[in-house]
DNA sequence: ATCCTACCCCTTGCATACTAGTGGGTCAAG
DNA sequence: CTTGACCCACTAGTATGCAAGGGGTAGGAT
């Protein structure tokens, strides 16, 4: 029986780009394909089997993975596997935690900037990706109005200046996207993250780095809406 | 000419121990090397040199390196070379974000802990750690105080229970500690870290979590004292 | 039928070998 | 003396082979 391959191939990715190493080009593929639950929790994803999928060697594969078993994504077990990881309630709370503590700080630094026009911009610049969202969620295009998700909060962090700030909090979004991505009941939400987000961004603009600090902290919290039902609905992912 | 080793091998670690894996124990040795500033910023280490020395092959101390390169700690030049990364004002003050970001929220919670039990143990446990500092300060133990240091924010850290929290602070502080140890005028801080720590912990106490949030900020905010001297007096360690 | 044991396959960990690219040093020409 | 080209030594990136350990399975003993 011929093996099915752990990561489907579409054209625009058949090949390894030349012009970058191929560990870190791998790692992108495989973090991608975890997040979009291609890859499933539990699943076994063997290092051999990776390498002859991406025509290269265990060499550059089992960098990558264990690159990815350093942000939580696999789990390496010597001598037995390695396993996509599985999702647990403490590790979806965790990760929420670490996101809220950093994104208060950045909307709070943001709000309290001395400088008024890096405020305007930032502003400007969330402002226009709301009305983007908007759009999305009128087309009920849940993977644009995702993307535009992302998007916003990393333009937030930015405006930081720490870029390393910004991809911890897209790190920490990944896990939290990775389990909001088993189900698609998203739709009902559009109306309410987008008043969320222009909570946030209202605050900003007064200047309130209290109210924006609380605002994104309510924003926040609304995956717990999620953690009461995908747990009973996919318990196989859950440890 | 018989080249200098690069990391010195006292008597205790003379070799690796067998039943862990050799690339995890020597990514902690080399690290601890970078924070104690035995590997000095801007010097290179290279993969074979380190590879001799551990008695090894280059595979583990390149999976090392990797790792060390995800905290920032070491810096790969493909084809060229993998230097200590060199400090830069942006980097420490974006670890201090990231730090305050996380400890802020870490006292937050526990002030807030419904569970008054939690909260009267994190009391104890960090009121015994600062005890034992006054005596490491007694008898000007630099070495000994920070030790305690690094235990209280990590005993308070882990009473979120959340791992992984404790695990970035304790990152991004070894990133601050590592240009404290530049310079040892720490002796005269004593007093200012210790009286910081004791009103943390007395408004945890009190269960007032703003008060114990803006008394963590303030005790983070001291790395600024240093980075007015440090910069000119090692110029050559910063970018 | 059940339990125990030995074996074999598959896994990751590590060692070794080879490739390709960078930078410096040397030597020759102007 | 200056400048340029070439060569060499050394770097990290990748491929391949070997070692060691875990787990399932088949087969024999009870």
């Amino acid at each position: 029986m011929a093996k099915q391959p752990l990561i489907s191939m579409r054209p625009e990715s058949k090949g390894l780009s030349y012009d970058r190493p191929a560990a870190s080009q791998i790692f992108g593929f495989i973090r991608d394909a975890i997040i979009s639950m291609e890859l499933l929790p539990g699943q076994m994803i063997s290092e051999t089997a990776l390498a002859q999928q991406f025509g290269v060697s265990r060499t550059p594969v089992r960098e990558a993975l264990i690159q990815l078993s350093n942000i939580g994504f696999v789990e390496v077990l010597p001598q037995r596997g390695t396993y996509v990881s599985k999702f647990s309630i403490e590790k979806i709370l965790e990760a929420r935690f670490i996101r809220e503590a950093l994104e208060v700080a950045v909307v709070t630094q943001i709000a309290t900037n001395p400088d008024a026009a890096i405020r305007l911009e930032a502003v400007n610049t969330c402002e226009k990706i709301i009305a983007d969202q908007k759009a999305a969620a009128a087309d009920d295009d849940a993977l644009a109005f995702q993307k535009l998700d992302d998007n916003f909060h990393h333009a937030l962090a930015n405006f930081t200046q720490y870029p390393r700030v910004a991809s911890f909090i897209e790190a920490e979004k990944a896990h939290m996207d990775r389990v909001r991505n088993l189900s698609l009941h998203v739709s009902g939400q559009y109306k309410r993250v987008l008043s969320q987000h222009a909570a946030i961004i209202k605050a900003i603009k007064a200047g309130a780095a209290d109210k924006s600090a609380a605002a994104m902290s309510v924003h926040l919290k609304d995956v717990y809406n999620i953690l009461e039902l995908i747990p009973q609905e996919h318990p196989e992912y859950f440890i």
